[in-house]
DNA sequence: TTAACGCGGAGTGATACAGTCCGCGTTATG
DNA sequence: CATAACGCGGACTGTATCACTCCGCGTTAA
């Protein structure tokens, strides 16, 4: 698709609602259900954020995941990076050492430091990469929360908070032998 | 692979070596051979610059490739655009409108204009834009100049025009009954 | 007439993305 | 102490794109 992937989306959605602590700990499973997308496609983006020092893991049943800093200081390339691995805008296939005139056998000059291409591209990936640099996480929320009516995050806490403690309470879901 | 692929690659290298008219009216297949690529998939991407308004083709025997326009107003931006088809760095997939808290209706403020974290990814695909659009084949032709000695493009143009010549001329290439 | 050109469409193998499934060790609850 | 839900990792599937090839068409100078 394109270079930043849903995954991006995904997990930025959900770090989203980590912000405010009031959201507890939730699993990823839960964030998956919250906002419609696959359970197991999330499970597999949050180990890259604990990784990278984004988000902190709590293990067993009640665990799920919270914030490892404070929003502010998570900036957007830093998911990115966190999920996709640093991914070059550009790869140079070194064409230039391939010219018929060296017969196979390049100069010096013509392969030492890099393309005059592949350094207008390096130039264009560094100003993506500033861009995402300037906004965390934090910037995002404050532009998020403006749009929104006040009921909405407290809504979604409440669900979050259910949810949780629905884990291991008696009547939570369907059960078996019913209500 | 990446992003911006290997036929951007191919395709800006081919142009710089058309900044220069000595080089005459190579076609595709002389550019390709030249550079130590496949000709049939250099083949494929000329068409798109042509399209553009790029280069200019010439048709039959003899025919070729020239710029269509002066390499000062050929900007990295607009190849990239005619190689590719302005292929968008991010792709929303609209998580916003499936919280669980909406029931499959999301009210219209969840859902009108682009969402926050849309914003920020379309804020740096601009930034990347702006900077492949700074940059032009004479720009760069100027660097790759500055870097080789002032014999090789001499050299290449020589080995392109005398391929050109060769095309229809009588002893060019290995014929079957000999020289 | 021939040979090389530009152009377009169909097809191939490899890779990556989106998503699934399973089993492992961990941990509150009952 | 068994259970259920958690995080984690590996293997797996389907689809789309990329790099590349092959073919046939109409055009044009020798
Ligand atoms: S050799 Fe890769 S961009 Fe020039
Ligand atoms: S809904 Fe696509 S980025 Fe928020």
């Amino acid at each position: 698709m394109a270079h930043i992937t849903a995954r991006v989306e995904y997990g930025i959605h959900c770090l989203l609602w980590l912000v405010d602590p009031a959201s507890g700990q939730p699993s990823s499973r839960d964030l998956a259900e919250l906002q419609g997308i696959s359970p197991s496609f999330l499970a597999k983006i949050f180990p890259r954020l604990e990784k990278a020092g984004i988000v902190q893991a709590a293990d067993g049943i009640r665990g799920g995941y919270r914030l490892a800093k404070p929003p502010s200081e998570i900036t957007v390339l830093e998911i990115v990076d966190a999920i996709e691995g640093h991914k070059p805008l550009f790869e140079c296939q070194e064409i230039r050492g391939r010219c018929a005139v060296f017969d196979n056998e390049p100069p010096d000059w013509a392969t030492t430091g890099v393309c005059g291409i592949h350094a207008v591209m390096l130039r264009a990936e560094k100003a993506m990469r500033e861009s995402l640099a300037q906004e965390t996480l934090a910037s995002i929320a404050a532009v998020v929360e403006r749009k929104a009516p006040n009921s909405f995050p407290v809504e979604v806490q409440g669900w979050l908070v259910e949810r949780v403690n629905g884990r291991t309470s008696s009547r939570s879901r369907k059960l078996p032998n019913g209500p």
